[in-house]
DNA sequence: TTCGTAACTTAACAGTGTTAACTTGACTGA
DNA sequence: TCAGTCAAGTTAACACTGTTAAGTTACGAA
């Protein structure tokens, strides 16, 4: 195994153990037993190190989300579908979810930023399945691709909540996520409004 | 005014001028023309610092959530003001809004996790408005803790989305904005669903 | 065999939070 | 008035951080 790949397996095993914020360069080589500076040879920089993670992550959330699109009947099992993986996702792998969405650009400022588009492949395919859904009239008629991210926005909302420990101890975790995912969901389907007020 | 004060106000100064990233004990000193260790003679450490600035910027969003639920009429009206004021304020103090929310506990071990908990009260709000929604026969009928977080996670999101620099150029920040408010007020409506699928 | 280069090293810089030990100045009690 | 106490500040230091510059070493080609 090259000294690249090497780096790579032990920053994601720290990351892993211990987390973003207890992430160094001197860790990751002291682990390796190589000194510091031979990251440098194979990584511009901590920055591009960790994008070069983040891209693996990436993928391994975009396949799952692939998956659950495909084996899903109908719009609105499917986007419900997607966004159980995508929320169980963010759970399994608090730290790579953390770099992934939690992270500012401003704190990677020397990474090229249109990397960060690739973190935004999902709303494509969840702005697909929208769009099918309003033209099977299934889903309230609205812009695709703004209401796939609002969709993603809630979502994540939910993932970030329970990451961040904000979450009332007196509210289950499992009902909270089955709650927000029922409301989101339902969200989408056309409906009958009662007048509000 | 105390060097205390000082501390906080330089702090907040700082906060905002150029982020939570770059907020340290050193600069902080330098800037009020004192050594760093001054600091310790006021503040435990720095997490201690930061949460004492934090309990102050989420007491002025609480009085504006307050606010916001006395000037709207009936439920619907009152749950959209709170939840535009809530995105409004995270946009608006993005710098404290991250310290506020999107700062995990581990990343301040030293601090009692009580404290936490204030940045809970505006979901006691959020979950009284919508018990009395459900009571009213305006909203659909479930837990309103449970609904409350709900709902303040997918406000999370949005803010987050938006402060994360996640969301795509081709969206219009505040049609996303306000489609999200949208759907997720409109959630919580009762309505004659059309059978899925 | 010499040259060039890739892959590594050590030493150093500037920054971080934090602690221990020291100084200074003002107020207090005898 | 003078010694004692104590709070509020100081400097020096430790153990970290990312990163760069310069030096070494080993190997493969001409």
């Amino acid at each position: 195994m090259s000294l690249k790949d090497q780096i790579l397996s032990t920053s994601r095993t720290i990351l892993k153990r211990e987390g973003f914020g207890k992430l160094s360069m001197r860790k990751i080589a002291r682990e390796i037993a190589v000194s510091a500076t031979s990251i440098y040879l194979h990584f511009d920089n901590k920055d591009h190190l960790i994008h070069t993670l983040m891209e693996e992550s990436i993928g391994e959330l975009h396949r799952e989300m692939r998956a659950a699109l495909e084996s899903g009947h109908g719009p609105a099992e499917r986007v419900r579908l997607v966004a159980e993986v995508y929320v169980t996702f963010g759970l399994e792998h608090p730290q790579e979810y953390e770099v992934l969405f939690m992270v500012r650009p401003e704190e990677m400022p020397r990474y090229p930023k249109e990397k960060f588009r690739k973190a935004r492949i999902g709303y494509e395919m969840l702005a697909d399945e929208i769009h099918k859904g309003v033209e099977a009239a299934i889903f309230e008629k609205r812009d695709p691709v703004s209401a796939a991210y609002s969709l993603w926005a809630q979502l994540h909302g939910i993932v970030s909540v329970i990451l961040n420990r904000r979450l009332d101890t007196r509210v289950d975790q499992n009902d909270f996520i089955k709650t927000s995912i029922d409301t989101i969901v339902d969200g989408l389907l056309i409906r009958d409004r009662i007048p509000a007020n």
